[in-house]
Order: C-alpha cells, then structure tokens, then sequence
DNA sequence: TCCTGACGCGAGCAATAACTCGCTTTCAAC
DNA sequence: GTTGAAAGCGAGTTATTGCTCGCGTCAGGA
C-alpha cells in the first residue's frame, strides 16, 4: 500500500476499492479488471485509486488474499471445534467445512481458480495448502494406528490434494447426480480406503 | 484458419507460426503472447500472420489442442495395450501412461495448468476428462465384482478427478520425498482402497 | 519467358489501459 | 475563521497491442 489512509473517509474509500475490484472481478471477469473500470465502479477517479494502491495487482492481491483467508478460518474454525475426535467422523466434518466455505462465494472461487493466471494466487494457496497438510502430516505422525501408509508426509500430500480437488471441482461443476451428502460419503470413502490399504 | 495455404511455403510458415506460438508461452509465458511477438519470434512479419489465422486466439487454440491431443493419444495407446487386463497392474499403467505423457512437455503443462485463463484451454480437456469418465463407467458396470461402490458413474468421477489432480501436481510441484514409483504406489493404494471400500 | 495469383512484408491505425500531475475540495487543529 | 495538510479529481501522457492495407516478390503453368 503505497500510503496508508489516516481520515475515516479515506478509509472507507481504500474498502470501496477493495469491494469494486472483486464486484468487477465477479461480474465482468478478470479480462475486464482494469484500474479504470475498478475505480468507476467503485464511484471515484482513478487518481485517488492510485493515491492508496500502487499498481493494479496490489489490488487484485488483496481480493484474493482475502477470500483465501477466510476459506481457511472457516475451516480452521471448524478444526478446533474437533480438536481429539479423529476416524470417518472428522474426515467427513471438515471435508463438509471445506465445501461450505469454497460455496460461501462460489462466484469469486470460479473467477480465482478458472479465470485467473493462476499465478497470482497461488502464493497464498500454496501456503494454506502447506499449513493443512504438515497438520494432517503431525496429526498421522502421532496416531500412527490410524493408518497402514508408510510416509506420513506423502500420505498428508495425496490426502489433502485429493480433498481440496473434489470439493473445488463439486462446487464448480455441481455434476449431476452427486448431491453434497453423495459427495461426503465419496470422500470418506476414499480417505478411509486409502489409509486403510 | 482463414484461408488454406497452397503452396508449400505458406505451409511450412503456418507451422512456424504455431512452434513460435509454444515457444513464446514456454520461454516468456502468456502475458507475453502477442501477436507481433509471436511472428517476430517465426521469423516473419505481423500482416503474413494474419493471412492464415483470424486473431490471436487462434494460434493459441492450435497450440493447447495439439498438446492435449498428444496427452489423450498418448494414455489411448496405453490402455489400447492393456484391453482386458484390470485390477491394481492396469490401475498402475495407466497412471504411469498419463505422468509420462504429462512429463513429455513439462514447461508447456505449467503453462496451460498455472498460467492461462483455464477457461482457453477449459473446452478440450474437459472432453478428454469426459471421455475417459465415460469409460471408466462403462468399464465398472461392465465389471460390477471390481469395486464395492454403489454408483459407476460417480465412482468413475472421483477416480479421474484424483488420478489426474495427482499426476499433474506430482509433474508440475515435484514434491520433495515422493519419486514416480511411490506417486503410483499412492494412486494404487488410494485407487484400489476407495474401489473395495 | 511471361503472367497471374498466391505469398509475404512492415509501416501504421485505432483502441485500450496503466498510471500521473496540476488543480480543487474537505478536514481538523488552533 | 484561518490555515496547512490530507483527500480527491479527471483530463491527459505514454506505451502497448491487435490487426489492416497497399505494395512488392515469388512460384509455376502456359
């Protein structure tokens, strides 16, 4: 941020920025996410725009940022709600936080994981993939009973890609015939096959 | 292609146009890929470009068709070996079949995966995931004694989804502590677990 | 050899977009 | 109320890019 906003108006102004760029990021597609349209949708000059922000990418990272963040509080928040339990249960519980918080705002998770040179987003994706999986990786280190896999790193690594990319995949594609209890049940099953096999 | 070239030359030079197309999205990535780039990187000028090709889409089009063709026929003549086989070796083959052919142009996978507007290159693979869920189903009805899973086609979408997520984070992230042997060992064990779970 | 159409060229047009700068307006401390 | 700084404005600058068009060149059949 190239300067940080001191009276109350401009702060609500550097928000505006924030909220327009994700309004024209879900409504008109990454293509049409100039400063210009930003700032006309968010009812100012693109002068005042550029007084907060130094470029349009720092923009673009704050909205993306921002949603990543609350994906994982709201899986996170569901974690500590469960801290001990363990088995099909807890597989089932946060695969249905993860899907409920990637559905909170489906339209930005379509633009940020179809649209967008994945490029951008992928710092901080790649960082909360990395959190989630040295958590699992620990938890399986502690209750080795829990599974026959040798590797508990690479155990961690396939389990939470193959979570991540289901619930992603489901709450894009909605494929016919999978309702989210459907899903559930198919996740559990792969989750639970696996570390049994 | 606007018009079809006649003489051997204009052939030659359409071909040089979509190798400088893959060469400029390898070596300078997508953001980089204009039209006057790309013909200067052909070794020819902007007005011939477009004597063949319509807009700039186009040569992009021809580029990610090609590579996603060359992906699809590359599995279809792994399984074509292996008619008849199944179980845990026919499991193992085929994804050794996609890494391989996901390997053959590592830099241009990161590019359609990470870099483009998915949405580009979204048609053609989402056709060559199709196809092979369809057979996938077909096969499991066909063969009800392989897995204990009630629904084919939601078996068959799960396995796809996991086998390919896997294949291409393994190609592209090169996880530390996992070599091709162990990836294949987990896609057996997550695979053949979730089929008899 | 000549001629016609296919081929190829590259300067340049039109549009767009990121970003700036000189100016005005508003705020708040005194 | 005065004043200096913060906030805000928006026309304009600069750079890029997709694409065209008029003109010269080359291939190959007669």
């Amino acid at each position: 941020m190239r300067k940080a906003p001191q009276q109350a108006r401009s702060r609500v102004m550097v928000e505006r920025i924030i909220a327009a760029g994700r309004a024209v990021l879900v409504e008109r597609g990454y293509d049409a996410f100039s400063t210009n349209r930003v700032a006309t949708t968010a009812g100012i000059s693109p002068g005042s725009l550029y007084q907060y922000f130094p470029d349009k990418t720092a923009i673009l990272d704050i909205v993306i940022d921002r949603y990543w963040e609350e994906v994982a509080e709201r899986v996170a928040a569901s974690l500590a709600d469960r801290i001990g339990s363990f088995g099909p249960a807890m597989i089932r519980e946060t695969a249905d936080a993860l899907v409920v918080a990637l559905e909170a705002d489906r339209e930005l998770l379509r633009v940020v994981s179809e649209e967008l040179p994945i490029q951008r987003s992928r710092d901080r994706r790649a960082a909360l993939e990395r959190r989630v999986r040295e958590l699992t990786s620990t938890y399986l280190m502690a209750r080795p009973d829990l599974t026959r896999r040798p590797s508990p790193a690479t155990t961690a690594w396939v389990v939470v890609l193959a979570i991540e990319n289901l619930a992603t995949r489901w709450v894009l594609d909605q494929p016919a015939g999978i309702d989210r209890d459907a899903l559930l049940d198919e996740i559990v099953a792969l989750v639970g096959g696996y570390l049994s096999a």
